[in-house]
This record gives C-alpha cells, sequence and structure tokens, in this order.
DNA sequence: TAATATTTTTAGAGTAACCTAAAAATTATA
DNA sequence: TATAATTTTTAGGTTACTCTAAAAATATTA
C-alpha cells in the first residue's frame, strides 16, 4: 500500500527530474512539497525501502520504474478530473487544480479508465497539459517559454501553461489570453523583460517577464 | 478542520443514532467503525473538544447540530457520487459502495453542487437511499423489511436494501431482485424464517431470513 | 587548499490515529 | 443486595508524518 503522502512525493520527485533530471536534491524536493529538509530525508528512506526509488545517501534521488508507474498515473488522474471539471461540470481552468489535487488520490482502477472513456480519452488537460497513458507515455508537443522565444521568431499560439495558481489564470483570462489565442510579441523592453504583445492580431498588452516565464507558446 | 477520520467517526454517530437512538453508545461505534473500544474513547474526547457531539463520560455520545451537519452532507456526497457511477460511468449498484467511500471526503462544496445539478437533482441513490438536501433533510418513504412484513400483507414493491456488500448485492441481482421488482410472500418458513417469494408474478425463489431483514420493500 | 557556506542527515520530539492490557464504572444475575 | 459480567475509560505503546536544532558531508570561494 502507498499513501497519499508517499504519491504526493513520487509526484514531486518526477516533476523535478523532468525539470532537472536525476538525480534529484533533497532541497529540490522540499521545495517542491514545501516541507522540511528533514521531513524529505526521512521519507526518501520509506520510500527507497518499498524500492520506489533508489538512493545514495548525499547523492539525491532517482524513481524507480515502480515509482515512476505510480507518479506518472497520478498525473494522468489529475488531469482527467480536470477534463472532467471543466467540460462536465463547467468549472473554469483556474478552478480545477486544488479540487484534482485531491481526486487524484482516489485508488480505482476502473473508476479512471470508465472515466477516460466517458470523457472520450481526451489527450490534454484544461491547461494543455498532455494526460499521459496507463503506461506512463506522454504526447510531446513543440512548446517554448515564451520568455525564450528564439530570436527573429516573434508569433505562436498559447499551448499551455507553467503555474497553476487561481491568482495567475484568472490574469490570463481577464487579458484575454487561453489555450489557442495567437499572440505576436512586438517588443521586448531590456530594462526588466517585460513584454509587449498583441493579441490575435488585435489588442496590445504589455505583460511582465514573470508572465512571459509561465507561459507555453508554439511558434508558428 | 476536520480530517477524513473524524468525518467517518461522525457519519457512524449518525447511522447508529438513526438505528438505536441516542445517546450512542462506544461500543456500537467501534462496531461500526471495526475499531477497538479504547479508540472509540480516544477520538470522542476529539469531537467534544471540536464540538461536534456532546458527551458525558460513562454516557454514550449525541451529534451535536455541527456534527450531524457534517455527517448529513457526507452522506449527500456519497450518494451523489454514487448515481454519478452508475447514471454516467455505467457501473453497476454493487460496485459503487467502495469508491463512494472515499470520494464522499472530497472537500468542495462547489464541486457537490455542480454534481448535484449535472445529475439532475436526484433524490434517491441507486440502493434506493434517499439523498439529503444541503441542510440535511431526508425524503421519507413508506418502507418496511420484508422480514418485518404485517400480518395480511404479502405484496410490495422493493424500494431499498440495508447492507452494500458486493456479495449481497450480486446475489440479489442474480436473482432478479432490483430496486422496482415486485415481490409477493408465498410462505414463511416457521423453522428458520426462510421465504418462499414470487418475483414480478413469475419466478418462485426461497431467499433466508437473513437476505429478508436485508430488503425494503413497500407494500402495495 | 583552507576557510566558509550550503546541503543533507541525524537526533529528539510532537500529533493523530491506532492498538492491548488493566482499571473503573455500570448493568445483570443469583 | 452482593457478586459476576459487561462496558467504558485510562495507561502505555506503535506507526506515519511532521518539525527544529545540531552534526556531518559536500560545494564554493578566497
Amino acid at each position: 500500500m502507498v499513501s497519499n503522502t508517499e504519491e504526493n512525493y513520487l509526484k514531486a520527485i518526477f516533476k523535478r527530474s523532468e525539470k532537472e533530471g536525476a538525480p534529484v536534491s533533497t532541497n529540490s524536493i522540499s521545495a517542491e512539497m514545501n516541507t522540511s529538509a528533514a521531513s524529505v530525508s526521512d521519507m526518501i528512506k520509506r520510500l527507497a525501502e518499498k524500492e520506489l526509488v533508489s538512493y545514495e545517501k548525499w547523492k539525491g534521488v532517482t524513481l524507480t520504474e515502480a515509482g515512476r508507474q505510480i507518479a506518472t498515473n497520478l498525473i494522468r488522474k489529475h488531469r482527467l478530473w480536470e477534463v472532467f471539471l471543466v467540460e462536465k461540470l463547467n468549472f473554469s481552468w483556474d478552478e480545477v487544480h486544488p479540487i484534482a489535487e485531491h481526486l487524484e488520490h482516489i485508488k480505482s482502477e476502473t473508476l479512471i479508465k470508465r472515466l477516460d472513456e466517458y470523457l472520450g480519452f481526451p489527450k490534454f488537460d484544461p491547461h494543455g497539459d498532455p494526460i499521459p497513458d496507463e503506461h506512463g507515455n506522454f504526447t510531446f508537443r513543440k512548446q517554448t517559454l515564451l520568455s525564450e522565444l528564439p530570436d527573429g521568431q516573434t508569433t505562436g499560439v498559447i499551448v499551455g501553461v507553467d503555474e497553476y495558481s487561481t491568482a495567475f489564470l484568472q490574469y490570463l483570462s481577464r487579458l484575454g489570453l487561453s489555450l489557442g489565442i495567437t499572440i505576436e510579441v512586438l517588443e521586448v523592453v531590456e530594462y526588466d523583460g517585460s513584454i509587449r504583445i498583441k493579441i490575435n492580431n488585435e489588442n496590445e498588452h504589455v505583460i511582465s517577464s514573470k508572465v512571459a516565464q509561465n507561459l507555453y507558446i508554439k511558434p508558428i
């Protein structure tokens, strides 16, 4: 049996592995989980006992295949529930993350299979993130952070975000920014990295570099 | 904040109060919860601290209004999720109880409001149990246990069950017994209380007194 | 490379939820 | 009503998870 807490740690390790590569440091996990480094050390030992991670003292942590399976399955469930909440219960994309955070821990393989079917086997969640299949395979898609758009490239379509707080997502909505919207970069301000953009060839806006660092676009 | 465990205790106390009347004994709760009497004593103190139950040593436990509110809301959520699982995800009535046991603890008022709306404000769950409203009011319905059918009465329609195990519900299905089915009592065997019945004016069956003690019917 | 800073682990402790065994109170029975 | 049986509570202990503070190891910088 794997507890909800253990599942959350595995998910955190998976996320950090994707971002920073394995092995993942204790501090990185404690940042992701909002717990002390001491708690992480503790938990890592328990996960290593259960062979969900491999771990050498002072050298960080790597998910085993079993650990990765649990993590990706959790992400799968999280994202399927988010689709359900938006598509069926009319939630908006800025409300669903915290609820899915709980729903993802419901343990029933049949439930998630039926839910997937009921939703028509969606491949992306309401934030544009790919939904992994039962084996933990993700659909990948060309995407760049708006803040890292290569020289010469000025136009792209919003395909995802890298932050899920209500505040951030509501702010995007207020600007008229959502999945599928076209952005053209008119100017990058040297001083603070803020960016002047044209939205859907219509309105102009200035967004901060912090916003640009959390917006994924597909260049066109 | 009320933990999942505390919620489960409140639900257990509510159920036993309905059956046996308040105050509920420690042993009764421990039977309902499958925990030791010592654990119950422990928990009761914590619930009393939080003013979710009122409690005098040696004298049993009564839910406060706040405690009752949590318990009935939990039952509301449980039953709404059961409807969802059966109506939308094509589960059968014998599969949904354990899954709903987890789903009922998801804490979001909005979620349950939207779910209720999405399901068309159902008044009964797949086992025939009434779904309380947000204030904890139940729709009541005339019903008798088949084992307690009054003299003279011989015919009724199945409106509910008093056990939710997969084994019991599957057995009922196999006999052709489900909500809405008409039962006519042909004979009650004195010796062991078993009952010979006619189902929908067609097939005859003999069912044990134990089955009859867990079947609610509305006499017609 | 030696001193300093940072990271990670260990030590020790707290809380929620559980347990068994023993003591205390209540209820049933002779 | 005194004794026995049952119920309930208390005492003391375990596990999962959390923490802070201190020690140990690693990484950085002068």
